[in-house]
DNA sequence: CTTAGGG
DNA sequence: CCCTAAG
């Protein structure tokens, strides 16, 4: 048998969500990248899945699939073990995928093997028949560094029912040894911190070097030892490997890798969160994540801005007071930025924390991470595996030249569960060719990702055989037929288990293979007999969650303004002495200020508890003196100008934005309002309280009139100014009717029917139409 | 970015 | 004070 004539793929595990609508308003909040980043790493398990299911079929172990089913798990255990590669072999780099439009390329799963074998058409594969000789080639790669491409030979694939485990374990020879050995990673929160100690302590191999000794043009075949395998899962600590990075947000263990890699050194580097700002000037990624990077770079772009901005706008003020008051705005602005952004960054930062409570089962091993880990941590090191032509004979320089081969065992990893929307007006045909980079919503659809992920397998095994295979759709048992079909025509609805859809591979009736197709199911290949269609049960209850970058240690940079603010915040001198004052409210308001030593702390403490959510901005009690410049203001610009009020009256008290003077006033009426008995805080003395009333109450009443003016204005307008433009049957459209234009006060229309019947309103015209 | 309001 | 919808 040469490849069963058709593949069948269950995709469990990968259920659209029941509510889809639910869902969708949910993610609108989501923020863009924390999408993106979801697909990626669905992307990656979905891979992993496909790859996995087609070496249990190549297998044809029936046992196997249906004990996953049984299982109802999603988690799946490969072993994948570095083959010798012959010259032969083909291995096939696919790159794809871009979520986000930026070009990230992606896991690209491909079957390669003992392609002499499979190229054979002979039906009796030896390799595939008897033994797990059958290689299996996974190849990452990255756009940025769609050279370094990576291989992994699957074998001895086995699906176990080990969803608690970690992603994954890798199994690699010596080359890798350092972080390579496989570990097992549980990504339990409690074990986060483990893991990164042993992440820091183990893996010593850096990436770059790794990448350096695995240039494209010579690629490396890794030499494959017996498997150093550091754990073999029979621990339950955790065991860093390549894979380590599994369990933070992608940037974030990119970083660690980074700094690693760097510093082996340095053990606190590995776990040390570096700010994002040091991020994004770190050299290119390895990796060649561009994606990331953009990512980051876009993120953190909006700062610089603002922090140029703040700059800029400082110097502004010492040189030209001529800028005073819009640069004295702009940092106002900057600084009300800051909240805004931190509040941003941490909560992303919270979502990665929350993530392990999310989810019951190991959410931990959250897609993205094991996406990280692959495209950061282990591909990198194995990159050298990947021959881009076995045959060249730079093959040999690897760096292992011994044997040419390099064992790695990915003992399991768990697929997660998306949640992913697909629009039902979408066919299944556009699904199948999508480029996912085309997916505004930043979500990989599931439907779309398993199709594209087929696709990927498809294509190499086309490459393998020759061509002549196509992504074929089941939905319910019933074969898709019409590409052209709509999901919703089709019946795939998100309502529906996803478990109904299922694929198949089956022969390209226009191409090599003779289209046996007749019946609803997919044909076989003509040389073989098909296999029995494997389908994974959906799997509950595991959320596939996203961890994010945390929260980049952006400090508020004028937090030193606060005294500053507190001397200028004092109400714009007028003829009052308020010095006493003044005094006060210094007092008042530098509590909460702090030394600049001091500021630095809170950092600290905010780091400390990233869960916690953004930090409030600290609370500044208005002065009396405040209050009476506040009062001022507003008796001049009245209410509704708060702009102009922040610019008259506190200019330069930097804490208070036009929105907290805003609230002020607010309060200040409501305060005035209610008894003395009831107010609370450091008391506004009665004389303001009731020019706040005065204040409001005369500028309600100029609001008032001035909307009523508004509205008299422009009933003026339309109404004495519009025309009413009659006619009746006898007349056309376009034709001239003078005789029936009125100056019609803006009535309704109604009102003329019963004096003109028998005319038809028109339309309403501006006079000037009519009278010229 | 500003306003206006609800929380 | 925060958050947001509107404009």
């Amino acid at each position: 048998m040469e490849l069963q004539k058709r593949l069948d793929y269950g995709f469990n595990g990968y259920k659209l969500p029941a509510t889809p609508r639910a869902t969708r308003s949910a993610r609108k909040r989501v923020p863009f990248r924390k999408r993106v980043e979801d697909s990626q790493i669905s992307a990656f398990d979905l891979l992993a899945t496909v790859a996995g299911k087609l070496l249990l079929d190549k297998e044809s172990t029936p046992v196997s699939s249906n004990t996953l089913t049984a299982d109802d798990r999603s988690a799946v255990e490969k072993n994948i073990v570095k083959e010798e590669r012959r010259d032969g072999d083909q291995s096939l780099k696919l790159e794809t995928c871009n979520q986000d439009g930026t070009d990230r390329g992606f896991v690209v799963s491909q079957l390669v093997s003992q392609a002499n074998e499979l190229n054979c058409n002979s039906r009796e594969s030896p390799s595939l028949k008897n033994d797990a000789r059958f290689g299996f080639t996974s190849v990452v790669t990255t756009s940025g560094c769609s050279e370094r491409s990576n291989v992994l030979k699957l074998m001895n694939n086995k699906i176990k029912n080990e969803t608690e485990s970690l992603p994954f374990k890798v199994e690699t020879g010596p080359p890798f040894m350092c972080g390579t050995s496989g570990g097992r990673i549980k990504l339990d929160s409690e074990n986060k911190g483990l893991i990164r100690e042993e992440l820091d302590r183990t893996d010593k191999v850096s990436v770059r070097e790794v990448a350096d000794m695995c240039p494209l043009e010579d690629p490396v075949v890794l030499d494959g030892k017996p498997p150093v395998l550091v754990s073999s899962g029979s621990s339950g600590k955790t065991h860093s490997c390549g894979f380590n990075n599994y369990h933070s947000s992608l940037p974030v263990k990119r970083d660690d890798v980074n700094v690693v890699s760097r510093d082996d050194d340095e053990k606190s580097s590995g776990c040390t969160y570096t700010g994002p700002l040091k991020k994004s000037f770190k050299p290119a990624p390895l990796i060649g994540d561009r994606r990331v990077k953009k990512t980051l770079t876009s993120k953190y772009s909006k700062l610089a801005p603002k922090l140029k901005e703040e700059t800029l706008s400082n110097s502004d003020e010492n040189s030209k007071s001529t800028y005073c008051d819009r640069s004295a705005y702009k940092r106002l602005r900057s600084e009300r930025n800051y909240p805004f952004k931190k509040r941003k960054f941490l909560h992303y930062s919270s979502v990665s924390n929350s993530d392990g409570g999310i989810s019951s089962e190991g959410i931990s091993n959250s897609p993205e991470q094991s996406n990280n880990g692959n495209s950061s941590g282990v591909y990198p090191k194995m990159c050298g595996v990947i021959g881009e032509s076995p045959s060249s004979a730079d093959q040999r320089k690897s760096f292992h030249s011994r044997d040419s081969h390099v064992k790695f065992r990915i003992k399991s990893f768990r697929v997660p569960e998306l949640f992913i929307e697909i629009p039902e007006s979408a066919t299944v045909g556009s699904l199948k060719g999508q480029n996912l980079a085309s997916n505004l919503d930043g979500y990989f659809d599931s439907i779309c990702c398993k199709l594209f992920i087929l696709r990927t397998v498809m294509e190499a095994v086309t490459a393998v055989l020759g061509g002549g295979l196509r992504i074929g759709v089941l939905f319910q048992g019933k074969k898709v037929r019409d590409d052209n079909k709509t999901l919703l025509q089709t019946g795939i609805s998100l309502d529906n288990q996803m478990d109904a859809l299922g694929f198949s591979l089956e022969p390209n009736t226009s191409q090599t293979f003779p289209s046996l197709c007749t019946g609803g199911s997919p044909m076989p290949l003509p040389c073989d007999t098909p296999l029995p269609l494997a389908r994974y049960p959906a799997t509950p209850g595991l959320v596939n969650r996203v961890t994010h970058d945390p929260s980049p240690e952006h400090h508020m940079p004028n937090l030193g303004n606060f005294a500053e603010s507190d001397h200028d915040s004092a109400p714009s001198p007028t003829d009052m002495s308020f010095d006493k004052n003044k005094t006060d409210s210094k007092a008042l308001v530098a509590v909460p200020a702090m030394s600049v030593g001091a500021l630095d702390v809170v950092p600290a403490h905010r780091k400390s508890k990233r869960s916690e959510v953004v930090q409030r901005r600290i609370r500044r009690p208005f002065s009396v003196a405040e209050v009476e410049a506040l009062v001022q203001a507003v008796e001049k610009l009245g209410t509704g100008r708060w702009r102009d009020v922040k610019l008259r009256a506190f200019d330069n008290a930097k804490h208070r934005t036009y929105v907290d003077l805003k609230d002020k006033w607010k309060t200040l009426v409501h305060t005035a309002r209610i008894s003395p008995q009831q107010r609370r805080g450091e008391p506004v003395p009665q004389e303001l309280l009731d020019r706040v009333l005065t204040a409001h109450a005369y500028w309600s009443q100029q609001q008032a009139k001035q909307q009523m003016k508004q509205q008299q204005q422009q009933q003026q307008q339309q109404q004495p100014e519009s025309c009413l433009l009659l006619y009746n049957s006898t007349m056309r459209a376009g034709s001239r009717c003078d005789a029936f234009c009125f100056i019609a006060p803006a009535l309704d229309p109604t009102f003329f029917s019963s004096a003109l019947s028998g005319f038809s309103l028109w339309g309403f015209f501006p006079r000037s139409e009519f009278f010229v």
